[in-house]
Formats: structure tokens, C-alpha cells, sequence
DNA sequence: CGACTGTATCGACAGCCATCGATACAGAAG
DNA sequence: CTTCTGTATCGATGGCTGTCGATACAGTCG
């Protein structure tokens, strides 16, 4: 069940309501626990951020290897981590892959952890 | 560097702007990582949502431990470990313990997340 | 006080994961 | 075709993590 290479996260399939109205089920909560998954490591956050905000809306992988003290295989699969979690798609344009961010993915988790203004006051 | 229980996450050291405008910085991402890290489990999340849509916005341990498959001190673990990341807040109240959700630290990933409309159409 | 219930901690263990060097693959350039 | 550069895959490895049973701790009730 937990084998490496997963198949890309179908976005269509995953909930969407503000996780504070109503308890995930089961199948969502495992879906979901992928995508923040891939969320968990600096690097992968650096990464996407690096881009997201990089013009143009894409990077190539050799503008990617720089900023980190990481092996380029290691890179590599972090990047291959975040694709398939649905959150960044890749093409590769002659010498060069361009990877660019799935706004659709990071929306609905950004929908999800939505909370209202304070319904507690934190102590 | 690696120790099992951290300090409880400072909310008001970590960055809110979203990723996608600017690159987080090395710091930034560890931090967020972290957080992420402790929505990167199915029954972690099924934890937070259940506490943040119960009625009144906490909930009793004793109404968490039912719905889970896994053993008491696996729930309490889970517990501990979105209470450190500063998902969830807690309180002893005579024979039993309420834990809440701390809306500004998923507002804050939310915010983070956000990313506009479509700025690269998924191919 | 002692017994009982709810929750947390401890120690162990199996499976997962971030990382690396080595290497394979893809396309461009000569 | 050969070489060179950019990227991905492979296999190994050390560390992290989810899980459990056993047990300790906190508060309540007789």
C-alpha cells in the first residue's frame, strides 16, 4: 500500500470545505496527508516557493540547484516528490525541464486550513 | 538537533506573505515545515478537524480516542505532537483534557498557501 | 486513605524517508 | 557518431516516526 511511486494525486477527487466545519473522513484525510506530506521538508517549501514566485511563473531545475547545499539527485527528487503530490506540474523544453506550481492544489489546501477569526481565544 | 520534543512553535516568528510571491527564507521553511509535517498524518488530521468542527470548538480526549482504530497512547502522541507544532492549544480540566484549534496558525498557512487565480493553466 | 478512570510517558520495533555517490538517460553541439 | 551538459534513476544507509503494550501520573469518588 505504501509504495514509493504513487500515482499523481487526482485533484478533482479531494475535499474542499474548511476542515473546521465539518470532520475529514477517512479517504480525504489520507489524500490530503500526501499533498502536506510534500509540504513537510524545508527544502521542498523552498522549492516551491523558489517557483511559484520566480518570473514567469516557472524555473528551470538548473535555476534550482543553486540556492540549497543539496546533491542535484537529491533536488531531483524532491521535486519528483512535490510533482506527485499534484503540487507542481514539469515539461521538459529541449536541454532544459521547467517545473511551475499547481495553484488549483495549493488553493484548496489554503481553503482547507481556513479557520474562522477566533472561535477560542488562545491562552 | 533532531530532539524529540521542541520547544512549542512561536506563532509570531514565522512569515505569513505567501509563497508564491517571494522565496522563504532558509529559517522561515524549517519552521513551516514543521507545521506542515504535523498535518502530513491522515489520523493527525482527522484529530484537528474533529476538534475544530466539535461543538464549542474543543473537544475532550475522550471523544477522540473513539473514532480511531489506533491505541489511546497513539492518540496521545498525535495530540502532542499538533499541540507542539502550535495547531492546537490544551487545558487539563479536572478528570479531563480539552484541546482546542489555534485558528491563527492555520490562517497563517492558509495565507501562505494562497496562490492567484491560474497563473500557469495546468496542462 | 485506597480504588478507579482518564490521560500521558516510556521503551521497543518496524517501516519510511532524506541524503548521497554512481550511473543512466535525453538532447544539443561539434 | 561522439562528446558534453542537464536531469533522472538506482542502491545503500542512517535517522526519523507511527505504532504498540506496559506503566506512571492526575484527579475523583467512596
Amino acid at each position: 500500500m505504501s509504495k514509493q511511486s504513487l500515482p499523481v494525486i487526482d485533484q478533482a477527487a479531494v475535499c474542499c470545505a474548511p476542515m473546521v466545519r465539518e470532520p475529514l473522513g477517512e479517504i480525504d484525510a489520507v489524500e490530503l496527508s500526501r499533498m502536506f506530506k510534500a509540504l513537510s521538508d524545508p527544502v521542498r517549501l523552498r522549492l516551491l516557493s523558489l517557483i511559484a514566485s520566480h518570473e514567469g511563473g516557472e524555473a528551470c531545475v538548473c535555476d534550482l540547484t543553486g540556492p540549497f547545499d543539496v546533491s542535484q539527485p537529491t533536488i531531483s527528487h524532491h521535486l519528483k516528490v512535490l510533482r506527485e503530490a499534484g503540487l507542481v506540474g514539469s515539461e521538459r523544453r529541449g536541454t532544459w525541464v521547467y517545473y511551475w506550481v499547481m495553484p488549483a492544489a495549493l488553493n484548496r489546501l489554503a481553503a482547507l486550513l481556513q479557520a474562522p477569526a477566533d472561535s477560542k481565544v488562545a491562552k
